[in-house]
DNA sequence: GCGGATTTGTACGTATGTATT
DNA sequence: TAATACATACGTACAAATCCG
């Protein structure tokens, strides 16, 4: 592991086990240099990283103080997964592939999804039960030539594990956009809806891998009431 | 301005302007260096601000990638304005300074606002006007000790452009929650609501200045139809 | 209010590692 | 293999904000 991802990881340790609560300031960056035996550039890099993840927050000439943060939040920001969130949180949850397939891209699909046109994808629809209610409708497009192999069992478990841990691709970043639309047809036929819903929320990503090639469309619905976004944003992105 | 800032909107501008399209590579780390004199890892800071704000993918051995970012999008993320993206977007928009109001923070609303309990506070309640239809209300807490002075006039305007042009005070992270309830009263008597309607877009966040002192709680009740949140995220947050 | 100590921020330079072509 | 480009790491110097006596 890099240096300042052991640092990093040595802190927020520290944070989270409480070691400093809110409003306390950590060691000054020279500190951690004698303790860590680095220069101060690596500290620093660490230090950003847990400013930008909302951690800390450096204060020019004091230090660097730690942040309250709300606990059990459900961030859809920073592409976690469903499955992290769900091992995070222990949601009593369970996936269910409704359907699986290979299909050709289309001149509308290509528009939606940013794929070329003629590109083969896998299709794959799930459902996903948060206490013991349907509340989650999935649509994945994924492409073939990045991810060969797609089966139910790994669609049931986690696709983003199957294609860090076992292609060892490197997923990067997101687009994504959030929206209020009505119901259609199939969310009736696959949710379990209350009766006076008639608007779902409508999470659209397109993903990227490090190369910033895309090999993921999903549309993310989810029944409005279960819904919660939880954000942490920085004025002047993270300084650096 | 500091050197990595000028840097930064130097090349920010020549991707603007469409000099570099997507797919293009920027000069590499080396010939900026030369070009505007200065070292490489000034040249750096300039380049992972590009990446965090989601103008260019960095690779390993290749280079700096122009993304193509989707245009017209409304960022609410990233702490930017209301009034921000008006001007950035143009709409033809009017906000209407419902009441303007000191109060002195309850039991409930300092778990609500996350201010302390007695502290000070302006209750501003605002609506936003979009294409000649009231579809957004806003309702701001701001502490009284750091913002002492505020009119329906800047109000009207921006009271982030108050507050840091005319203050001096350096907005610098939120926390946010985004959430679909149901109408309440309020929601009905200030805005054009469709009549099929019967849940609003909720967004409550919390601001902080640099020095990690929150200043704002805020409420923005949208229309469903006309909430679209767009959002551009890195997974493993900005490298450094 | 001032000066000095501490702490973070910016900038420069150098060396080496790793990915791509 | 060699050249190029980005990534990591170390070190130094000075600027700017904060704190305290």
């Amino acid at each position: 592991m890099k240096a300042y991802e052991v640092i990093y990881q040595t802190i927020e340790n520290s944070i989270l086990k409480g070691e400093y609560g809110p409003g306390d300031f950590l060691p000054s960056e020279n500190q951690y240099v004698k303790q860590f035996k680095v220069s101060r550039d690596t500290v620093r890099k660490a230090l950003n990283l847990l400013m930008t993840n909302g951690h800390i927050q450096k204060i020019h000439g004091k230090g660097s103080m730690v942040l309250k943060r709300e606990q059990l939040r459900f961030p859809i920001s920073g592409l976690t997964s469903y499955k992290e969130l769900q091992q995070a949180y222990g949601y009593d949850s369970i996936t269910d592939v409704v359907s699986l397939e290979t299909i050709k891209i289309s001149e509308d699909l290509s528009r939606l999804t940013g794929f070329e046109k003629d590109e083969d994808v896998w299709k794959i629809i799930r459902t996903r039960e948060i206490d013991h209610q349907k509340v989650i409708r999935d649509t994945d497009y994924l492409l073939c030539r990045l991810i060969p192999n797609l089966t139910r069992e790994i669609g049931e478990d986690s696709i983003y594990k199957y294609i860090e841990k076992e292609l060892n691709l490197q997923i990067s970043f997101a687009e994504k956009e959030i929206r209020v639309v009505p119901l259609n047809q199939l969310d009736k036929d696959h949710l379990d809806l209350n009766s006076q819903d008639n608007n779902i929320v409508s999470i659209q990503s397109r993903v990227f891998l490090a190369n910033a090639e895309q090999f993921q469309y999903t549309e993310s619905r989810h029944r409005v009431d279960k819904f919660l976004f939880y954000d942490f944003a920085r004025r002047n992105p993270s300084t650096i």
